[in-house]
DNA sequence: GTGAGGCTTCGAAGCGCTTCGATAGCGATT
DNA sequence: AATCGCTATCGAAGCGCTTCGAAGCCTCAC
């Protein structure tokens, strides 16, 4: 099916109006009266090429409505332009978050004239090993990593570049990046110290993602508890399921053992209008009579009732970091092994200083 | 960068054995000892390549961890093996399932050996105009299709084959994939007619989402109209915001203009556990006062308190068709224009006689 | 015994692009 | 006037793969 024998141009007119089909870096060439090579130069910028040829040739690319063949360059340069995102989809991770990650990325991506490949984890090692091999891609970028990821080893051996969005207990030789999730759980035990709280506790992801050790959750936790401890608060802290009866049970219990509570950090975005509600249910009102503040994204911390003081996910910015931190990678400038971004603390209507007894 | 002239093979034992970091289809074809194009034609099963060689062939293959190069295989063949999945990211649409689309895609795609490319609409024409003219993908999918999509008259100026996850308009002459919305919104009225209700309404999509003519929407909101019509029921149907509080207005106008409303159909995620929360604190039990039917993933139904009966939207169906309707195009197959999914609906704790008055 | 016809396999061309070395032009320098 | 050193451009090779035509080798029938 290929043309192996295309269509000779027309040597009357000196080009073919819409060849067959494909505007090639040869037809731009014509057009322009210059050779396919400076054509090229023209567009990569590799060599200089004088400014008047090089608006002669962009004004021809334009006219043809030319786009490089994607495969040609990947053939002839080594660099594919696209990046591979992988998106492991466990359960318990907040969905409208990973979305956001990856919105994140492609608009990053596209922005460094890269395009984005779209591979869940099901394909495991093997489908890294097809990446690296096949050279789709140019380099990796690996959402939701673990404490103890299967993948880390593996991404070692291959020769592509890549980022992770998350920490791994390891992550010396790795370029990461994340919010600071340590930080995160500070801050909002902070924010509560400083309104006078002294009894508090953390409602936390489902157990299954503490359990497979996904970092960002152990991390929070960490944070909370030794900031609470720092400041010699009491602090209760543990997971909690998504669905309504068990943050409804969660908060009983919670209420029940820690009479004096009265601060909460909810890091569980599928939680927070249940634990809202069932507070409600308990008559405990917020922020008088409970401090409620959330990790949450902006926009369900802004819409819940109370408005949620809330530590929010940069989601958009982890992602373009990551795409950045990418990119420098692939071009072989150094980066820093990890990128932990600071977390901002917005003060809404859902925490005040506890009621007097 | 390139090189030039790679090391030349050696000609004293016949091969190299990692030669430059890439295997090339001329090492497998040493280390097999034939020519590379049998390895071509034993891969690709274009033409007959005995037994015996092929899996000669196949066992080179895998000894040297051969993967053909994507950008080469796609120069000379123009086949890039990959597809584009444009994603519109807008207001209202339930995030978690635009991801399950997006997954089903992926995993689907893989069994026909292609992958995916990811793309979100803010590129606009412009986007689908270079996914064409590069050769990058070979066909699209496009997810969230509006009434009267901006990106159709577009799409059939390309080259490339469609499909689209949702229906237009005009779907004339296009391949489109979705749940059979109409037909769903009136099994919904069927169910709760069969169970004796006459007046009932409909808790739909968010406003903006009418407003821009999903087809979806719209259709579902038509489907459960007419149905009522038919069976001469009282009904009503109107959007509803995403916020608790709205929908708690919501609810209350609904049952203020409508004392004798026992059936409720809700056709928005977001809004599931709001409104059972707010029928709760009107005072009215499900099922034994309002029955409730919900056109949701089944995952949330199921969580619910009282668990939903429920339609479900079967993204990974609706996603796995998609790609088998692309592949097909691919081929030069002729495929059907359109293809509704029929809706299931599974009776859950929900949905029972309205009370006797 | 020899030509026809089937299977297999080989060799070479070409896909569209990048890149390297070479060349042409031209003012500045000896 | 011949040379140097630029800069701007050209030409050709080659990236790894697919594909087409052709060739080698059998078998079988006449």
């Amino acid at each position: 099916m290929t043309a192996h024998h295309a269509t000779p141009p027309d040597r009357v007119t000196g080009r073919r109006p819409p060849p067959n089909g494909v505007i090639t870096i040869l037809d731009v060439a014509r057009h322009a009266g210059v050779a396919p090579s400076t054509v090229s130069y023209a567009l990569s910028g590799k060599r200089t090429i004088s400014a008047a040829t090089r608006a002669r040739v962009l004004a021809s690319i334009r006219t043809l409505n030319y786009h490089p063949h994607a495969g040609a360059r990947a053939l002839a340069s080594n660099r594919a332009n696209v990046i591979a995102l992988v998106l492991p989809l466990r359960a318990g991770m907040h969905v409208p978050v990973l979305m956001q990650f990856a919105v994140s990325v492609v608009t990053t991506a596209r922005e460094f004239d890269q395009d984005v490949l779209l591979m869940t984890a099901d394909e495991g090692a093997d489908g890294l090993r097809r990446m690296d091999a096949s050279a789709l891609v140019d380099g990796l970028i690996l959402m939701d990593v673990e404490l103890d990821d299967a993948r880390i080893p593996l991404l070692c051996e291959l020769d592509r570049p890549s980022v992770l969005i998350g920490f791994p207990a390891q992550p010396a030789g790795l370029t990461c990046v994340d919010l600071d999730f340590y930080r995160a759980g500070q801050v909002c035990v902070e924010h509560l110290a400083r309104l006078g709280h002294t009894d508090v506790a953390l409602i936390g992801a489902p157990g299954a993602v503490y359990d497979r050790g996904t970092g960002f959750a152990r991390r929070t936790m960490a944070g909370f508890l030794d900031m609470a401890a720092a400041l010699r608060m009491s602090a209760a802290a543990g997971p909690c399921e998504q669905d309504p009866v068990a943050v409804g049970a969660r908060v009983d219990e919670l209420l029940a053992r820690h009479p004096a509570l009265t601060g909460l950090v909810v890091h569980n975005e599928a939680v927070v209008d249940p634990l809202l509600a069932a507070l409600v249910a308990h008559g405990r009102r917020v922020p008088e009579q409970v401090s409620v503040v959330a990790i949450c994204p902006d926009g369900l911390a802004h819409r819940a009732t109370p408005a949620l003081t809330s530590v929010l996910i940069p989601a958009e910015e982890v992602g373009t970091q990551a795409v950045r931190l990418l990119m420098r990678k692939l071009g072989g400038q150094p980066v820093p092994d990890s990128s932990l971004l600071p977390p901002r603390l917005t003060v809404r209507d859902s925490t005040a200083p506890p009621p007097r007894v």
